[in-house]
DNA sequence: TTCAATGTAGGTCATCGACCTTCAGATAAT
DNA sequence: ATTATCTGAAGGTCGATGACCTACATTGAA
């Protein structure tokens, strides 16, 4: 019988190295191939659009810049086309907002090569895939948090809320914010805790780097 | 006539896939081979012993922390050893550290796969490998003497203090990076204090987004 | 109208942050 | 060769902060 094409691949990443351990993993799938590669937000681009791949597996942390930022293009222009994000980071930082940006999976580089293609399929069978950490969190904010799926986890915040989440992600104290909205420390901590709840973040340092994120995410958006 | 033995080569890295496409590379020259991988501190340590390699290749950034470290320690029990540090991490930064700990080279991930090989051999070899920046940096200093220049503050930090940093800016708290590097909170919230007064930062917060903030962009300000 | 969500704040204990001191071993300077 | 200084490591104190719980008045929805 006449094999199925094999479905196609591209990946951008900037490390060679890195790139050819994966291609080689891809090609020894008898289903899969990579049909080309890319380093940079550019030659990214310009390959989906040449090579027309069934799927591209993406890392965040490109030379110039974001690797979301390519998700979020490629997302706006070839919408559907499934993506992967490969990363060296702490998936409690990137990996909702690659979601959010648009790819269809987030997995570590520190991950075993037999889920990297586990992966690869999910993703490119239209299933999503991410560590059972992320999707967790995902779904009880889901759940909860009843209409927003992917949208902003911070709608879910009250008004004051939302102007402490604020003022944390610029890097103040509580102190200061107390001082600043002329509100006791402890309702300020109040709020804290109940924003931890909402976000699942369970300490003050993590939750200060969502916010801080946040609020720069914000602050190139509108711009 | 028969073939001289390759020479063998330990790799010591925490991604896998990386690991594969390293190995890859090196086993199809036809002098050299990988004879093990692992993927920490203890393993690797544990495989120098065993297997004697003729020569180490390790990523500085490993799941502990402590790349220098292993170099460091296998400096002390196998003198002469050569080891060649290859990592995702801006030179600048790391490479005189690298040199200094005991390793005979140092190479970026972002690297061409030719020049790596390259690299390898040189360190093989028992010369000492180096971008020219890297070189040339080193060079001019030995020469005049000039001390750290404005460069990047950062660079005035010691090893330890980096890695504090860099947790820092992970967003871990201070207990957890005790328990991380395994020494006490006492330690840690010193050399916390050290870098405050370094980067001239005066209170926790800020250097946590300072430290946030660097960790974020880090590859990309490598000029 | 009862119940949940919101804004506000107090209490308690453990941990953290700021500041200071110590101390051994490595490097640098004189 | 012998001080300095740097680096790694850690203890002590005390006020500030974090985690967790409770309380209560208002508002809005079931």
């Amino acid at each position: 019988m006449k094999p199925r094409a094999k479905r196609s691949i591209l990946i951008v990443d900037d490390h060679p190295i890195f790139r050819h351990g994966l291609t080689q993993l891809i090609n020894q799938e008898n289903d899969l191939m990579v049909c080309g590669e890319a380093e940079d937000y550019h030659s990214a681009y310009k390959a989906v659009e040449d090579l027309h791949p069934d799927m591209v597996i993406v890392d965040i942390t490109l030379k110039n810049m974001s690797g979301i930022d390519l998700i979020r293009e490629i997302q706006k222009t070839d919408k559907g086309l499934p993506m992967l994000v490969i990363s060296m980071h702490d998936e409690s930082l990137y990996a909702e907002r690659s979601l959010r940006a648009g790819a269809r999976g987030y997995i570590m580089k520190q991950e075993a090569s037999e889920n990297v293609v586990h992966a690869i399929r999910e993703v490119l069978d239209g299933k999503i895939y991410a560590s059972k950490t992320v999707t967790d969190n995902l779904l009880t904010r889901f759940i909860d948090g009843a209409q927003d799926r992917l949208d902003s986890p911070i709608r879910a915040l009250t008004n004051r809320e939302i102007e402490v989440f604020q003022l944390i992600g610029d890097g103040l104290r509580i102190s200061e914010i107390a001082a600043r909205m002329n509100l006791s420390v402890k309702t300020i901590g109040t709020y804290r805790e109940r924003i931890k709840e909402k976000l699942k973040l369970d300490n003050a340092p993590k939750l200060m780097r969502y916010a801080m994120n946040w609020v720069e995410d914000e602050r190139r958006l509108k711009e």
